[in-house]
DNA sequence: GTTGAGCGT
């Protein structure tokens, strides 16, 4: 079973794979979801991980809840929604034209 | 080019 886990207090200069290799010393990472913004796509400074199993996400939230990551301490903890968003269809928002 | 609680395209 894979759980969600919410990643806050992320360094805007951090990259999904500093969160991916922090989490994949805790456990099997099944996915890894960075929290960009979808127009600028710089980074939020939160990331959602899912794990293997929930037992390896609690033993990570516990492990990796306060670890140091480019100077700033992560905060770990369950996602509140631990359901998957589908990125839009932007390429065919792409018509978004003010209309002269 | 910037900022810092929060739960996403």
């Amino acid at each position: 079973m894979e759980k969600r886990l919410y990643i806050g207090n992320i360094s805007f200069k951090a990259t999904e794979e500093n969160i991916r290799v922090l989490f994949a010393e805790i456990g099997e990472v099944v996915s890894i979801n960075f929290g960009t913004d979808a127009r600028t796509g710089k980074p939020k400074g939160f990331a959602f991980v899912v794990m293997a199993s929930d037992g390896e996400a609690q033993k990570a939230i516990e492990a990796l809840n306060g670890t140091l990551l480019l100077g700033r301490p992560l905060s770990v903890s369950e996602a509140n929604t631990q359901e998957p968003r589908e990125r839009r269809d932007l390429d065919t928002d792409s018509g978004r034209k003010p209309g002269k």
